[in-house]
DNA sequence: TAGCTCCATTAACATAGGTTAATGAAACCT
DNA sequence: AGGTTTCATTAACCTATGTTAATGGAGCTA
């Protein structure tokens, strides 16, 4: 996979509105108000990616909050002997940001990767925080949403300590339907903290069973 | 281990002014006004504890938000097999609460347990929304609470995935410094996702590796 | 002090998962 | 179509960790 970065920006202006209706959708759940969403909209931008391209690199501070239009992203980090894990996957209608190096302000603990060519739509943190500073809604929305990712990662810190490997892909296969034929296993298996062998194993195992 | 109910709860008048300004300088990085911090301090109430005792049931609403001023607890929860799981462990100094349980408006997913006999001061659940609703520096405060909570889970998540059992118990040593000698073996184990002989043995490696 | 309980340690054995390497199928390129 | 690359699968072997059970020390209680 080349890592070359041919990402096409596209400005507020060229933003197809259908673009804009599906960002909105995706924060259905924050209700938004209208005035608060004028704001918003107006500092968006849209972004073309490639397959393999970064969308931020470990150790650079995080320039953007995006949210995914279509195709598919990891976030992943290089232990200390060089190998690769993934915290998380996401694909359209998801919010995709170093998040947690944002909040702390510093450089970013993972790179986020696209899968698949994607499109995304964003906004830059500098332009987030003129919001933040001007709009008390958005500090809400800010706390709000780190509470959706502290209840992921208390599930998954519930599921790297209790579930073995088999019980982890299932659950895999249940939160992200679709991945397993969309996603290199390979990736899939650093997600699930096993080797990809590990991975080829399981999936034989449970066709047995099924069998 | 014997689960009786001797807790002794000491009212707001009876509190030796000792422990609040111990509780004050828990919150010492939160920079909490003059005038709302008499707020606070005005609702809290004072708990004793026992070895052995819950402050949080699993599956019950969690009721207050619980400072320490002794003891060690810990939050934990049983597995689909029965076996316990511990999530975190917290001492002198710490907030305790089902925190995202109280987030969520839903039943704590786990149990928190004192493994010394403990000293706590707390606000009950009721008396911190009331707090929210007329002071929004709380609805700050409690934001950038659950950002450190993130943060801890985001570091343990990592640990899971990509340090080994002697790994992650080395940086147990180092998280929690003083624990190994005051908490029973058996709990390390559960908190670092191994069973008590391994940890036995990690152990013992680590002493031949030193000698 | 004797007896009891708790619990850390160790040994022996069993199992899950890692590592390396070979194979073959699918996708991609020219 | 031929060649190349990618990658899922499988086998063989190895290591880490789990399970069970035995041992012995520390601390508590009568």
């Amino acid at each position: 996979m080349l890592y070359t970065c041919n990402m096409q920006k596209i400005e507020n202006s060229a933003l197809p509105a259908a673009w804009l209706t599906e960002i909105q959708r995706t924060f259905m759940n924050y209700d938004i108000p209208e005035d608060e969403w004028e704001q918003f909209r107006n500092r968006l931008k849209g972004l073309k990616i490639e397959r393999g391209e970064f969308l931020v690199q470990e150790g650079s501070p995080p320039e953007q909050i995006a949210f995914i239009l279509s195709g598919i992203f990891r976030a992943f980090y290089l232990t200390e002997k060089g190998e690769e894990r993934t915290i998380v996957f996401r694909d359209k209608g998801k919010v995709l940001s170093a998040y947690s190096s944002y909040i702390k302000d510093q450089p970013a603990v993972f790179s986020i990767q696209a899968l698949e060519p994607g499109l995304l739509v964003y906004i830059s943190i500098e332009e987030f925080e003129n919001l933040l500073r001007n709009h008390p809604f958005w500090e809400m929305l800010k706390s709000r949403y780190i509470m959706d990712l502290f209840i992921d990662k208390e599930k998954r810190e519930r599921s790297l300590l209790s579930d073995d490997a088999e019980t982890r892909y299932k659950i895999f296969l249940n939160d992200y339907p679709g991945f397993i034929k969309r996603i290199s296993h390979y990736y899939i298996a650093s997600y699930l903290g096993i080797s990809n062998v590990t991975l080829s194993r399981i999936r034989r195992d449970i066709k047995l069973q099924n069998s």
